[in-house]
RNA sequence: CGGGCUGUGGUAUAACGGUAUUACGCACGCUUCGGGUGCGUGUAAUCCGGGUUCAAUUCCCGGCAGCCCGACCA
């Protein structure tokens, strides 16, 4: 079996090796494409049972659209095709014939579900209008990269449709905050920052692009969800309008907003160590796995009633007897499973059991009695211990920069660096060229400081009294 | 798409241009079982297409794919 270990040089190694010990996922036969393995997809069931309640709870409906869209629905908004058009894959035969229009197997579906919004919208009545889509993308990436990037990935996409500008800007915001965040933080226990992207880093056709940005564990940054307000802009092109209450005709206001399989990478790349995967209990298919001891019936009986005890918890009991016990517990560690329960002639002689946790490896005994409770208790351990440790990797990796200097060494060290800047994108442009870094957010929840400040890289006087996170990223 | 590295059973590896090695895995049997038991028997491979050669895994060209670095990005 491989060994895992994560090394400065070879991080992209270390995380591949996870994803294959943990059984998650591999490359496919087609480019840059991948196969999501049953316990991956059973990792991605779980977060899509999770947001699709939440989006439910906000009054959401689920909706499908076609897979293919005409070229010209694209072509009708122009900076969002000037965006889109170098990753597109399209379909010019069909049923044996060349077709009079070429198909764009969707990059993001925008055009095609805004053509369906302008026959649905009639009048303000019919306002807001909150739909969301689970399905399947596909761009055509340059470099592909297993859940980070993938040509085809699988996601959700919200569109809705709002009477005003304001509105959808705090709807747009609104998802950003109490679905995605919350289900970053909540449940796959990685803090994130939720923020607005520059000018540079916009959502191809947006007025504004929100975004939640996690720290991965080697520095880099990652965008793990966006929330964008369209403004009006594809509400014009698509003609999607509605009568107000004065009778008025007026164009809806917009937003989209998605979180995909990307996510997966982003958990990988949060907790798993040198053994394999760590998940948090609350995104484990699994939660506990309980590996007999040179089992007889007495213990098998045990593990039946202790199964019963915890029904409820999702628990797995590997009577394999093929395999060592110890064999069974690499395998399990590697799949990241939080707690696993040892029990053998000796425990039961005593009563007792031996819990081991996978984020700390902690092993401790205790008696097959409270075992319901200590198990819950140690699931919430767990789930808060992840995030608390991914939340002090990311405080101890941030720092702050004013001058140049002090930035390009602290880019280079990794985490996010707080400085002033222009936002301009040529200044962008050029902090890219000189440190692989780009701007990744101006955060909510950053401080407005007083007094005079100028650009950290071109050294222009700056309007903004935040500070913009800077980072390489994924 | 540009630069670098690479492509051999399921995985990881070996082979001066000459019968394709070894380990793990997998199957079966026995043996073991508190952190990767031991033994035996089997199973299975040169990315694709050209070229050079008596002979190509090896050399050359082209393609495809992967990894790293750029440009692109959820």
């Amino acid at each position: 079996m491989k060994t895992i270990t994560k090394r400065e040089n070879d991080y992209s190694q270390w995380y591949l090796d996870v994803i294959a010990a943990a059984d998650l996922a591999e490359h496919s036969v087609v480019r840059g494409c991948m196969v999501i393995k049953p316990y991956g997809y059973a990792i991605w069931e779980k977060m899509v049972s999770v947001i699709d309640s939440m989006l439910k709870e906000k009054g959401v409906k689920n909706a499908y659209f076609p897979i293919f869209i005409p070229e010209s629905f694209l072509e009708r908004e122009k900076k969002h095709v000037k965006g889109f058009s170098p990753e597109l894959a399209v379909v010019t035969h069909g049923g044996g014939n060349k077709l009079q229009e070429p198909l764009i197997v969707r990059p993001t579906s925008e055009t095609i579900i805004y053509d369906s919004f302008s026959k649905w919208i009639n009048s303000y009545r019919d306002l807001p209008m909150l739909i969301n889509q689970w399905a399947n993308v596909v761009r055509w990436e340059m470099r592909p990269r297993l859940f980070l990037r993938t040509t085809e990935f699988l996601w959700q996409e919200g569109h809705t449709a709002h009477v005003s500008l304001e509105e959808a800007d705090k709807y747009a915001l609104d998802i950003l905050n109490n679905v995605y965040k919350r289900f970053a933080e909540d449940y796959m226990a990685m803090p994130v920052y939720t923020g607005q992207k520059s000018e540079g880093e916009k959502f191809a056709g947006a007025f504004k692009t929100y975004c939640i940005e996690a720290m991965m564990q080697d520095g880099k940054s990652l965008q793990a969800g966006t929330s964008h307000n369209l403004s009006d802009n594809f509400s014009k092109s698509f003609n999607v309008s509605f009568l107000d209450e004065t009778g008025r005709k007026k164009n809806v206001f917009q937003t989209s907003w998605g979180v995909s399989t990307r996510l997966i990478g982003g958990l990988i790349m949060s907790h798993s160590d040198d053994r394999g995967l760590v998940l948090p209990p609350k995104i484990a298919p699994i939660h506990v796995v309980i590996i007999p001891v040179n089992p007889n019936e007495k213990i098998l009986d045990t593990i039946q009633s202790i199964r019963q005890s915890l029904s409820g918890i999702p628990v797995e009991v590997d009577l394999r007897d093929n395999l060592n016990p110890g064999e069974k517990y690499y395998e399990w560690e590697k799949k990241g499973i939080p707690i696993r329960i040892e029990i053998g002639p000796k425990d039961l002689e005593k009563g007792e059991i031996v819990m081991v946790r996978r984020d700390s490896g902690v092993k401790k005994s205790c008696p097959i009695a409270g075992v319901r409770l200590t198990i819950e208790k140690t699931l919430l351990d767990i789930q808060e211990n992840l995030f608390l440790k991914a939340l002090d990797r990311r405080q101890k990796s941030n720092g702050k920069a004013d001058s140049w200097i002090a930035f390009e060494q602290k880019i280079r060290s990794g985490g996010y660096v707080f400085a002033h800047w222009c936002e301009g994108e040529d200044c962008e442009a050029d902090i890219k060229k000189k440190t692989k870094a780009v701007s990744r957010f101006l955060s909510f929840d950053a401080d407005e400081e007083g007094g005079v400040h100028v650009c950290i890289n071109c050294g222009k006087n700056v309007v903004e009294k935040k500070r913009w996170a800077f980072a390489k990223a994924y």
